[in-house]
DNA sequence: TGAGTATGAAAATAATTTTCTTTATTTATC
DNA sequence: GATAAATAAAGAAAATTATTTTCATACTCA
């Protein structure tokens, strides 16, 4: 199911009653949804246009013609590649003969790839990405699986002279974070958004000055809500067995994004440097074999 | 292609100046163009938002907003399908909009996903993940991106209970390496498959009686050549400007295909532990919530 | 009761469409 | 070939419609 239904399924619970009818309306047949207008869709509901746009923001949607256009998008992906349907994110199951394994795990990344691409709010990330290329510092939270993503995206800022650092200990992410000032960057990376260390490092960081920025999968967690620039990779699976084995591919696939877009705003003086440390490395193991066996 | 945007590319001779302006507008990032307003595009194109209606009009939308939310739908349709490839892997260039960077990137990471899978060898994939389940011990060699790969690998491991290992360290690579056995699994990832200090550890592994297993990306490389069970990520990129971030991507494909595969293979093993690992995390970071604040 | 939340009414704003006018282009006629 | 009539193209601005915001009220839970 595509990640903004899958969310509006997550979160109904939590939301208001009126919120929640709202969210069941939609569910009910959102290919129906996306070519309304919200007065119509207001009045279907029996309710006030103004709780759509309040619903939608929650979602962190721009406003409900947002909502509608990345909607639309998702549900032609899901019944776009209907051979990924039927099977799709199912768990993992004993026996599986591995070619079907193999096509499953094809459909789950391409599909989250997907997914998070028409999630993506343009200006935010282009927001972040100013953030990121005129940051004093940079510090990167994530335990755990995150914290994969966070070395990676640290590996990539270290190559281009970004003064940054990735914290594998929770002491020293509060530590650091604690330090922060205005004009710093914070970057939360979580997939369920709930990881309590990552949590406190971020507020931490908020409290002490710092912008903040979060990588979460898409749904409503106390670490978006915590940042001031949240940003959201799709979210496919529930099930405990499956991992998140996609969502770390959605989130390294926005790391790219990120990366690539800082490279590309300020290419004078990030490629020279690319350039610099990609030789270095070359240069280094060139020596190192040279004198070795 | 979409038919809408082959409808406005046929159409397109038969339209009045100003349209076709219009459509070439649409069709150089119909991306954008969706999450747009009729006035932001109407400057764009140096037209009146009249302009934009009448064509929408001309094409039988409802209107503008109707035509965004069937052109999302249908973009979403189409980008699943390889007409990334023309437009594919072009290097990072200076003050690219985001959203070209963005659809590139999409590009990139779906091929480098769906050539990977294209090239895997089941049956070698098979008996690699017959090695790693009945392993006495697995090691994982990896440097610099590559180590992003091992810790993965790594992580998922261990939640299984696979007795493992992954090293930072050059040394430590090479001093656990020359300590296996008959029995034992060297999982050695390099990009290239020409890092030394992995070739080393591999060498000494397989001189030291364990199997060898390499993950490269394709192509000959003296790692591949070395390891008695190489597999294969698609290799997308040339320049060192683009990094190797497809390939990282790639790669991770291949962990998670691995895994997925032990677990399915060793179900009733396998999915007892991983569930108590997840549950002792969550477990773990409960009590650890409660006491706080 | 009172703080906080949920909600809708209505105002404000923004987006879109329509109408009407102007301008350009073609065509028919001298 | 010139020119007027007819037609098509395009924009400005008005009208309409859609969306968002603000503000006041009702409701809920401690």
């Amino acid at each position: 199911m595509s990640p903004i239904l899958h969310a509006l399924e997550k979160e109904k619970s939590k939301l208001s009653q009126l919120e929640r009818k709202l969210a069941e309306r939609i569910l009910a047949s959102p290919g129906d949804v996306v070519h309304m207008g919200i007065t119509e869709l207001a009045e279907q509901c029996s309710i006030s246009p103004a709780t759509i746009t309040r619903f939608c923001k929650v979602f962190h949607f721009k406003g409900f013609p947002d909502f509608k256009v990345k909607l639309a998008a998702e549900l032609a992906h899901s019944d776009a590649a209907p051979q990924d349907g039927n099977s799709s994110y199912q768990d993992i199951v004993a026996g599986n003969p591995l070619s079907v394994i193999v096509e499953a795990m094809q459909a789950n990344h391409l599909a989250s790839i997907r997914d998070t691409t028409s999630l993506l709010n343009i200006e935010r990330l282009q927001a972040v990405i100013s953030l990121l290329c005129s940051a004093r510092r940079v510090d990167l939270y994530g335990m755990a699986t995150s914290s994969i993503v966070a070395q990676d995206f640290y590996q990539k800022l270290v190559r281009i002279g970004v003064n940054c650092t990735a914290f594998a200990d929770s002491h020293m992410q509060i530590t650091s974070a604690s330090s922060l000032a205005a004009g710093d960057v914070a970057f939360a990376i979580s997939y369920s958004g709930e990881t309590p260390e990552t949590i406190d490092a971020l507020t931490c960081a908020g409290a002490s000055g710092a912008s903040t920025i979060s990588l979460t999968s898409y749904g409503s967690s106390t670490l978006a809500t915590l940042a001031e620039f949240p940003l959201f990779s799709s979210s496919l699976e529930q099930g405990m067995r499956r991992g998140d084995m996609a969502s770390r591919i959605a989130q390294l696939h926005i790391i790219d994004i990120l990366f690539t877009g800082m490279v590309s705003s300020k290419f004078g003086d990030f490629i020279p440097k690319l350039e610099h440390s990609y030789l270095n490395v070359q240069q280094y193991r060139h020596k190192r074999g040279g004198s070795m066996q």
